[in-house]
DNA sequence: TAGGACTCAACC
DNA sequence: GTTGAGTCCTAT
């Protein structure tokens, strides 16, 4: 009688073992269904010795067993990322079934081999127009794909879909052979380097085949970091090997594909959350046989299976949105580390504003840096000048003071492009009744509901929820009294035809620039010439590269201190340094106006005098007085349910049970400064602790000992980024 | 006494 | 997460 332990595709499950059927042979990585109560479910054939902590589990003797029901035919998880999962579920206090389940998507299971029936709006609107089928068919615009890719697109329901088909709204795409992108060519189009790019691209060539070596390529905006990894990554395919290229967001990945492209002659795969079913289908297959040489993709690139990969590359490290803060709480640069580390390869940490967690590994000796002191080509940084709100304030109702305004007049005067920087999506944050004061609130969160004149709606930021903007105060009944108040990107779109009647401009937002043909008509149009003025949030701030853009206006440089928070500086020189790092690629020199009330303020003097390193010495040495990461640690205990009076209670009782240790501080439990989030009562508790201190293992005997109603959800959030 | 709302524990 | 069993309550 042979048993084998199984990882559950579950929240809540870890390993069960299972009997195997006669004939049936079985090693550990392989997938497998198997019975689950009455149910049938996705599970991983797992190591029989696992030392894990998220890996415990009672032990269940024979006669309880049940059979596996089948093994599915696709090529095993290997070792190194069965390792990668124990170590992500224990580290990140989360459930190993949920992280083994990022490896695989359901739809490369499903009837492999069989084609899948794709759809495209036919142009014949249905014969019964009714308002769901009409909002669908609006958000699905002229895309294709499956029934469940439409279904996720349009928001609408499975059955408003259908029911589209069937009135012949949607009609079947034609079949689409899968096809797998060229083999990349390595010498297909290498650039010239510089010394100091030839020197970094030398040290990361000389890593490939050597074992686990991470680097920070380092170097300021502009230094052609993207040239010398590609040299890695061109050893790399000569070695046979795959390779990933890990970007924070979605947007990124078309400028991307383009600049790869150019230099290897053909296009990498590319994986991301928007894939259609059957694109993701042949991507996981081509990843996992090593058919697929390149991957590009964002976060969830990260766990899948690699049958042969040789080096991975973290571009734009140090931005915050590579930590995932639903589902599996995980920060993919350190998950790449730690994947690179099992696989034994090099890994690139590369940005022009490293992370401090990623300086700090550098100064102690575990990282190796990689520098590039200058811009490429000869050009030379922007000259940054600080704009005094206070002193040269602009007109009332408007947000662009005259030291910016005369300076986009000289580059529309010139020929050149502008972009003005506000990290904030939509018209206007906050929607307030003049005559008695109400202010527009979420139904479900604690939250302003913040307009949307381009969709006509209001929409909250952090559940979702959108409606029509009323026509009378929802308070006071009193009509025409609602009035924006404060600028989003639209607002200072609008201000900006105003004053330039003539200038083209584009907003670039991620309601803007939603989708790869999006992306790609945005940076023609650029590259083009017909776009002056480009109004964006930190969608803009990073790896576009425009040689005719020469200024950049910095909207409300304050906002990036809001919050005040652990990183709230750190984060605030990076996105500024970032987006003034657009300016003045090309040839022309770039101008960057920093519009704020303080000055004074470290960061962004900083800033304006260029002192990158006294501003990341100072704030490095606050962190290590306040033993704040990475020089002490940070967990963060989130309690959420419906039933206020539950949550409530549970975070008192976590709160009454916290142990007592030597250097660790417990902070709350006090409300969530996001009180509600989608209908649910949130408390917090923050724990830090020293460096070395075994954390995750204080929580885990620390949760243990407490109890709390199945209505409330308590989640861990180890190393925190965001902190409401 | 049937049926509904709810809680709880098991799932190998 | 999902399911089925158990508990309590109310409407007949």
């Amino acid at each position: 009688m042979s048993r084998v332990p199984v990882l559950i595709a579950s929240h809540i499950l870890g390993i069960l073992d299972y009997r195997v059927p006669y004939g049936m042979t079985l090693q550990p990585g392989d997938f497998v269904e198997v019975p689950l109560g009455p149910r049938r479910i996705l599970g991983c054939v797992w190591d029989a010795a696992s030392d894990s902590a998220a890996m415990q589990r009672d032990y269940v003797g024979d006669n309880r067993l049940r059979e596996v029901l089948q093994r599915h035919d696709v090529p095993p998880l290997p070792a190194d990322l069965r390792r990668l999962i124990e170590w992500t579920a224990d580290y990140y206090f989360s459930a190993p079934g949920s992280v083994m389940r990022m490896t695989i998507p359901a739809i490369a299971l499903r009837d492999a081999g069989r084609p899948i029936i794709e759809y495209r709006p036919s142009g014949n609107l249905p014969p019964r127009m009714t308002p769901q089928r009409q909002a669908a068919l609006n958000q699905i615009g002229d895309a294709t794909g499956s029934i469940a890719d439409l279904t996720a697109l349009s928001g609408a329901s499975e059955a408003v879909i259908r029911g589209l088909v069937k009135a012949g709204a949607l009609v079947v795409d034609g079949l689409r052979a899968p096809s797998l992108p060229p083999a990349p060519d390595p010498d297909f189009a290498p650039p010239p380097l510089s010394d100091a790019q030839r020197a970094a691209a030398d040290a990361l060539c000389a890593s490939i085949d050597a074992g686990f070596q991470p680097f920070v390529l380092d170097g300021v905006t502009g230094s052609g970091k993207t040239e010398v990894y590609f040299e890695a990554v061109a050893h790399a395919l000569r070695a046979g090997k795959q390779i990933l290229l890990l970007q924070p967001e979605i947007a990124l990945t078309q400028p991307m594909v383009q600049r790869f492209a150019a230099r290897f002659g053909a296009e990498p795969l590319v994986w991301h959350s928007a894939l259609r079913q059957s694109d993701r289908r042949a991507a996981w297959h081509a990843i996992a046989d090593g058919s697929a040489r390149v991957v590009i993709g964002a976060r969830s690139a990260l766990f899948l299976p690699y049958g042969n990969l040789g080096l991975i590359i973290v571009d734009e490290a140090h931005e915050g949105s590579f930590k995932q803060e639903d589902g599996v709480h995980y920060h993919a640069r350190d998950v790449a580390v730690m994947r690179a580390q099992f696989a034994q390869i090099p890994i690139v940490l590369a940005s022009a504003t490293p992370a401090i967690e990623s300086r700090a590994q550098v100064d102690a000796g575990r990282y190796r840096a990689l520098h590039l002191p200058d811009r490429f080509g000869g050009a030379s940084l922007p000259t940054m000048h600080a704009v005094d709100l206070r002193r040269t304030p602009p007109d009332r109702g408007q947000w662009i003071a005259p030291p910016l305004a005369a300076a986009i007049d000289t580059r529309l005067q010139r020929g050149e492009q502008s972009l003005l920087y506000l990290n904030r999506r939509g018209f206007a944050p906050l929607t307030l009744c003049r005559h008695c004061g109400h202010r527009i609130k979420c139904p479900h969160c604690s939250a302003w509901m913040v307009e949307h004149r381009l969709h006509r709606r209001l929409a909250c930021h952090h559940c979702g929820e959108s409606m029509v903007p009323p026509a009378r105060c929802p308070e006071c009944q009193e009509e025409d009294s609602l009035v924006p108040c404060g600028p989003g990107v639209e607002r200072i779109a609008d201000e900006v035809a105003a004053r330039w009647p003539t200038a083209r401009t584009a907003i670039v937002t991620s309601d803007t620039l939603w989708n790869a043909e999006r992306a790609e008509e945005f940076i023609e149009n650029m590259a083009g010439g017909l776009i002056d003025i480009v109004i964006g949030t930190q969608l803009v701030t990073k790896g576009y590269h425009f040689p005719n853009l020469t200024l950049v206006g910095v909207v409300d440089a304050d906002l990036g201190l809001e919050g005040g928070d652990l990183r709230a500086n750190e984060r605030c020189f990076q996105q500024i340094a970032q987006v003034a790092g657009r300016a003045g690629r090309g040839e022309k020199p770039g101008e960057v106006f920093v519009q704020t009330r303080q000055p004074q303020a470290p960061v962004l003097a900083a800033l304006i005098a260029g002192d990158g390193e006294g501003f990341y010495a100072a704030e490095s040495a606050a962190r290590k007085a306040a033993g704040m990461p990475p020089y002490g640690r940070l967990a963060a205990i989130i309690i959420a349910s419906k039933d206020a009076r539950a949550a409530a209670e549970t975070a008192k009782a976590i709160g009454d049970a916290a142990p007592a240790a030597r250097g660790v501080e417990v902070w709350g439990p006090a409300p969530a400064p996001l009180a509600m989030l989608r209908s649910r009562h949130r408390h917090r508790l923050l724990v830090q602790a020293p460096r070395n201190f075994p954390l995750q293992a204080m929580l885990r005997q620390w949760l243990g000992n407490v109890d709390w109603p199945q209505r409330v959800d308590v989640r861990v959030d180890i190393d925190p980024y965001s902190f409401v």
